[in-house]
DNA sequence: GCAAACTGTAAAGCTTGTGTAAAGGCGATA
DNA sequence: TATCGCCTTTACACAAGCTTTACAGTTTGC
């Protein structure tokens, strides 16, 4: 079972090959493993197969089995989280995807935007509520303290007041410790989307990181990779 | 997707002769060899026809195909990487959304920086990644010590400081220990662009190396290959 | 042995990435 | 609707580092 914060592990069950193609590369471009099944059959069979998946994104209209049938057999021994896609965009769906056990829903047509929002929102709520997914570890790194529990840093013991992105951003410098981080990783798993040329906001964020950090301890603990991205420099 | 990647070869398709005119010229003097259709259809045919290409530059709206039509079906046969072409704003959430099978995006109107920095960060994504997701190994040969992970090179347990390009280089160097290495594959995997007459800056990249090698081990541990390139020697 | 071609490298020049302040934008909140 | 917080964009100065230039040294071919 993993104990990581963000999602490592992803069943897509979906018979839309496209759409499957799609959400693979996107999703895997953000570092997380990803599998597919085409139908409903495979998939349930997958989801409650000895793999653990930390997620599952479940089609509604599929071929062999619908994605109710799956979602109802899959809770009967799985509480992994479920995010229903259906191209009904009326509410009975939503209202049946929802009692049924799943925890989000997303119509189709979507965009990049809204997946990674709803994705993120349904972590959240795991990682809060003890009982569904794992507990995250705090990580003590160059005398920077992070507690994702409490959504809290502390240098030299002192708290800083940090935004939830600038949070991120550190919580994956922290996790890859003395290795190269990019600024495309970091724009795909803090901010959800790819880097874009000349965007500078990741920089923007280091560089309020590096203001508030240097605060109240002194050195700089980020060094810049240039060309390339950032990397947490160990003790 | 490919492991070696070196872009050389050009293809682009876009129905705006006096756009596609200035590209070829662009990219021709950058020392890609460049080959233009100007609707669709043709340029569909030639993508998938024996031809390699290292890159294809593709427009959205075009006669007889659009360019979305065109990437799909090139996209059941082949995994070149593409660079779509499109106006801002209309097709900008389609193609960043879940439609996405291209590698990138760029809104026209772009200009030369906006499109080199496009295909240097294509190169990048092929070269420094090695293949979205793959970990790369440690090199130890020689007495150098290399880790991509963290981007570090020790030699004697000594780190050094080296730029990313004296990196890249010398990590090709040691995956191809004793073996030679041209320049112009240095100059094709390192700089993403096809080696130039007179052109010396992979003799600087080499000589700067060796330069902070040997100011912390001594003997010369990378070889000239007089007319070829350079190799690294083995201990 | 000599010219031509290639290489080593210091230094200059220039391009491009980065740091950061400030303005802008946008969604959340009241 | 107005306000607030925060993310993003813009702008500009600066610095890193890539490339070019220049010249001296070296090798090759004849």
């Amino acid at each position: 079972m993993s104990k990581e914060f963000h999602l490592q592990s992803v069943l897509v069950i979906d018979d839309d090959i496209e759409l499957t193609d799609m959400l693979s590369t996107y999703l895997s471009g953000m570092g997380y493993s990803v599998n597919v099944k085409n139908d409903g059959e495979a998939g349930l069979s997958e989801a409650i197969s000895g793999h653990h998946y930390d997620l599952i994104l479940l089609d509604v209209m599929m071929p062999k089995m619908d994605g109710f049938d799956v979602l109802q057999k899959l809770r009967a021994s799985h509480t992994t989280p479920v995010l229903m896609l259906t191209a009904r965009g009326d509410d009975y769906d939503r209202i049946l995807g929802l009692e049924l056990g799943a925890d989000d829903y997303l119509p189709k047509p979507f965009n990049h935007r809204e997946l990674v929002a709803r994705i993120k929102a349904i972590v959240r709520r795991y990682t809060l509520s003890a009982g569904g997914g794992g507990i995250e570890q705090d990580l003590l790194i160059n005398d920077i303290f992070l507690s994702p529990s409490s959504q809290q840093v502390k240098v030299n013991d002192i708290a800083l007041e940090l935004t939830t992105t600038e949070f991120m951003v550190l919580r994956l410098l922290m996790l890859n410790a003395a290795q190269r981080v990019t600024k495309e990783q970091i724009s795909l798993k803090v901010l959800g989307k790819p880097l874009q040329a000349f965007d500078r906001s990741i920089d923007m964020h280091v560089s309020n990181l590096r203001k508030k950090i240097s605060a109240v301890a002194p050195g700089d603990k980020i060094k810049t990779l240039r060309g390339v991205g950032y990397m947490l420099l160990p003790e």
